[in-house]
DNA sequence: GTTAGCACTCACCGTAATCGAGTGCTAATC
DNA sequence: GATTAGCACTCGATTACGGTGAGTGCTAAC
């Protein structure tokens, strides 16, 4: 059976409807719709036949329809194929993320977080953002400082002007030159490379020219790879938002349905590498690039099957890049999130893209 | 009416036994137990009495009893003043803390953040906890470096180590020579002040100190005031951890309950006020340090009056104070959690005191 | 191919009946 | 006077049940 015209806009009415009531439709009030002037008894029969071809499905007997997975995925690839959603550069909420995105560029950080809370806040959704990765990303800067006798500051800039600190304890005296030695030694050495580029040789080189400083240098090395990994593993966040605005929807809710999902929320492992298995899709397949749509069964994290994930990459080159997930009810209004996400990514990658 | 030692004995059981269940307390129930060596009704004059006293109260005719704020405040007051609740050395959780504190001492933040986490695992309900307030904290360290041609970072460390970092763009041309100079002249003038002691002869030696560069200095100063004040309103986390624990209390999720307490929980800066109003509390009543107990109404946040609060105070000197909160419902194991955050505390005090 | 009509299904709602844990009271007992 | 046994009573929780209505599938007429 093939997908005619009056069964699309059957479908999509039933989509649509379910959107935003919640409640299985039935055939009387598609029939009242103004773009379907046919009788209920020939809707029904559409139905019938749509609901034969796996789009819908009754919750019982004597149930309007309800969209399965499949119908979302029809509807949602017809939304994706009506190509670039205009962005409608007056937006009030372009101008509000704008905003944002201009007072501190320097903290790709902060933005990200106020990201989360905006997106929430306006989609009604529930809302997630990784963290940009590090592990690719180029060290730009290191900073030696003294703070006390025998304690030193470690600052360590990576593109993007991600800033990690630390301080180490050194048992030896060492002077205000010497430390300034040893930046320039960092500098010259450590400067544009990443995580991997940093071998043996490079190590051997920096150890031999510090001379009576080695020991410094191994425990300024040790930092610096924790400040890699750790980015990594600990402090690489994954900021959410607006988790409870699954209360608003009770098909999400029912029973202890809830509590498993805002539990959910919770587990940022989990979460972050969920996200960053995603992450890693988008880089394998550069020109599946844009925004994704996980509706039920699809999504990674087989706990949220009751809900729908859209997603969108951030890659501001030198390795920073990251992913924005937002989870709602399957009958999330997949238009406003598209074209949401659509133009808050192209902010952040005007404004960040290196 | 007096409260003897059998309605003392009655009163402790119901509570405890209203612990466990979280269900009214009949008589019948109370009979058995092998401390209570009367019959049913006797213990039902009892009850009888205890409900007038306002202790305990039926939810309604013809169910059990159920303890009132009062009957939680004289059992939180009984356990409290057990002195010192004995500090098992042993206990596997302590040496948890113990470890995960000997880890990183330079890093409070991080530590706080795990001892949230721990203590949300350990005790079974949610734990929020204050990063530290720092407008009365000490400037230790100020260190500027040149990152790029135009870009300076400037590193703000504070008593207690919390770093704050900035980037700021200059449009002069700058050595390093002058911004060793800076450097020396920044930490002479600003080492171990306040932000209020930061005053306008202290910025206006700065500037001419300066000469050229006085218009860097204004930068600097202005980056080292939002790192003062954003600590304070910003990046001052409250750190939360097992909110997803309320599932586990059925009085606290009937309804919408479930959503109303968790949305509390998102909202940082809500918690962030409350907690800081409870520190101030400390601060300003410097005798009654150590743990208190909010129950039910008790709580300064009004929407959470089906919860109890127990706060304890870290204060490490040089203005590093914050509050850990436990929140859960009325019925909790106060024991348990007086005992566990008691423990919580001493190590933290040993460990970060200056 | 479309529509009107009709019998049928089934979740939902409100009411009634039942059940049982628990109370308060009274009278007997220690 | 304190304790206990016994009993009537209360009231939330659970189950049972009939009515209602939205919705379907099918058939026959248009």
């Amino acid at each position: 059976m093939e997908l005619d015209e009056r069964k699309i806009t059957i479908l999509k009415a039933i989509i649509r409807s379910y959107m935003e009531t919640g409640e299985p439709v039935g055939s009387r009030t598609l029939s009242k719709l103004p773009n379907l002037q046919v009788s209920s008894a020939t809707i029904r029969n559409e139905m019938s036949d749509l609901e034969e071809m796996g789009y819908i499905v009754q919750p019982h007997t004597s149930a309007g329809r309800v969209p399965t997975d499949k119908g979302y995925r029809f509807y949602v690839d017809e939304i994706m194929k009506e190509k670039d959603i205009e962005l409608k550069e007056k937006d009030s909420q372009l101008t509000e993320y704008k905003e944002l995105m201009d007072k501190r560029v320097d903290r790709l950080e902060y933005v990200l977080k106020h990201v989360a809370k905006l997106l929430a806040a306006n989609t009604n959704y529930a809302t997630m953002i990784s963290g940009p990765s590090s592990r690719r990303n180029k060290i730009k800067f290191v900073q030696l400082s003294r703070m006390e006798k025998n304690r030193i500051l470690v600052a360590t800039v990576f593109e993007g002007n991600i800033i990690n600190n630390r301080i180490i304890a050194i048992s030896e005296d060492i002077s205000e030159k010497e430390i300034g030695e040893l930046n320039m030694l960092l500098n010259t050495s450590l400067t544009g490379l990443t995580m991997n580029e940093i071998n043996l040789a490079t190590i051997m080189k920096l150890r031999s020219d510090a001379g009576d400083y080695s020991d410094v240098i191994d425990q300024v090395l040790t930092e610096i790879s924790e400040a890699f990994t750790n980015n990594e593993e600990e402090e690489l966040e994954v900021y959410t938002s607006g988790a409870t605005n699954i209360f608003k929807y009770p098909e999400l809710t029912g029973g202890d349905a809830a509590g498993m999902l805002i539990e959910q929320f919770e587990k940022k492992d989990e979460l972050r590498q969920m996200l960053g298995e995603i992450n890693e899709g988008y880089a394998a397949d550069a020109e599946n690039a844009g925004i994704r749509v996980y509706i039920g069964e699809e999504l990674p994290m087989h706990d949220m099957s009751d809900c729908s994930l859209v997603t969108a990459n951030y890659d501001f080159g030198s390795g920073i890049s990251g992913t924005i997930g937002i989870v709602g009810p399957k009958r999330m209004d997949y238009d406003k999130v598209l074209g949401t996400l659509k133009s808050v990514m192209k902010q952040l990658e005007d404004t960040f893209r290196i």
